[in-house]
DNA sequence: AACTATTTATAAGA
DNA sequence: TTCTTATAAATAGTT
């Protein structure tokens, strides 16, 4: 149909292409339609061009989305994600399931909903929560005796720099009144304070760093981390 | 195109439409791989026929599976769907979080994981514990009442059938005793306990069968329905 | 985009 | 359904 008889196979032209593909995508649309309107079918027609515009017919009285449905009824494409819903919630039911039972056992842990026990189920239940008071109990103490033990460190170590202190103390002001002595006046006096600021603010010793309580205080028990009750903030504890 | 021309709308000669879509749709599909081969275009046709039959075209190098998704994307239809996934999804982490959330604060209520407590959660716990074991006992108490009263109940139904029973007895055994001095040796001595079996496998008298212990025994506490450790066998106690 | 010679599709009939 | 054939419709190449 046209000036000469064409072999069905690309046309290498570019435009001669474009303007073949123009026309025939009309005639294609076309025919489309005249064979839903004059057979009463259901026609779905979608073109995209090699460079990716696209095109569509659809039949009267349908949708593309409709036609598209039967077709994946008819060929079976859809059964697979049917499939893979119907697995999904079921598995939604499973977890729910498994988390509603939680929440019911979870009530009869706080003492809740107890009617629906026996007397055996009552008897175990109770015996289950006076051992979990009991492991709570052992974990209070553990956890108190810990921060004893790091107290009495602390104590100790304070009492070592005091007595530190005492000594370095005394030793400038025996030394503070040897120097009175000596001078017999010559200066005024020295309060005794300065000298420790200098003490202080001067390079410490070797011996004092190590007593530092600053130091020592984030390194006394370096295999227990949770001695400070708010440690956990973010945390979250919900119970129920 | 024909012996004549023809009006484009549904051809109502059964026989003559079923010819014309025969044909008409052979066309179609032939025109629409001309297009897809000269044009280099991805073209996809499907035919549903009145009666339900399908048809379908493919250019070469597709599926229409692909053309059909390819127009979703472009159409926006797809997106609904993912959308709805993606909240499928969500949905699902978010019971299987909150069912973790569960599992997790149930092993504190069983006294494991209490490392990552502080002391004060610790003692919030040990408290819950400790109210919930007293609502448990509390239970355990109102029912081993409830059946302390059954028992009650039951004997005191046994006591008066029992005295009536005895009655009935000393009765039957002075009814005999003057019979027998009556009839002075006529006939030979019968022995009481016949007279009781005739009782029982006679016609109960009205009185008897509403003190009977099996008639009781299912009504006495018609509001309380698990007296019986083993009534929720099948309801499956599931701790954590 | 319009024209037109020619091919192709197909309506009606067999 | 398929074949035939007259004719309508589509379109390739041209302007």
């Amino acid at each position: 149909m046209g000036r000469g008889k064409i072999e069905i196979k690309k046309i290498e032209n570019p435009t001669n292409r474009q303007v073949t593909f123009s026309k025939r995508r009309g005639g294609l649309l076309k025919k489309a339609n005249e064979l839903a309107v004059l057979c009463d079918a259901q026609v779905g027609v979608i073109i995209f061009s090699s460079s990716g515009k696209m095109f569509e017919y659809c039949s009267p009285h349908s949708s593309m989305r409709q036609i598209m449905d039967s077709y994946q009824r008819v060929t079976n494409t859809h059964f697979e994600e049917i499939n893979t819903h119907q697995q999904i919630f079921y598995e939604i039911a499973r977890i729910k399931d498994e988390k509603d039972k939680l929440q019911e056992s979870m009530k009869q842990y706080v003492g809740e909903n107890l009617t629906c026990l026996t007397l055996n189920e009552l008897n175990q239940l109770e015996e289950q929560l006076e051992s979990s008071v009991n492991k709570v109990r052992v974990r209070k103490h553990q956890l108190l005796h810990q921060q004893l033990d790091n107290l009495r460190r602390k104590e100790h170590i304070l009492e070592d720099q005091n007595s530190y202190l005492c000594r370095i103390l005394s030793e400038h002001q025996a030394e503070l009144e040897h120097t009175q002595a000596a001078m017999e006046h010559k200066v005024g006096d020295v309060p005794m304070l300065e000298h420790l600021e200098n003490y202080y603010s001067g390079e410490p010793s070797e011996s004092l760093l190590q007593l530092s309580p600053q130091t020592h205080a984030f390194r006394l028990q370096p295999t227990q981390p949770n001695l400070q009750e708010d440690s956990l903030q973010g945390h979250n504890l919900q119970l129920w």
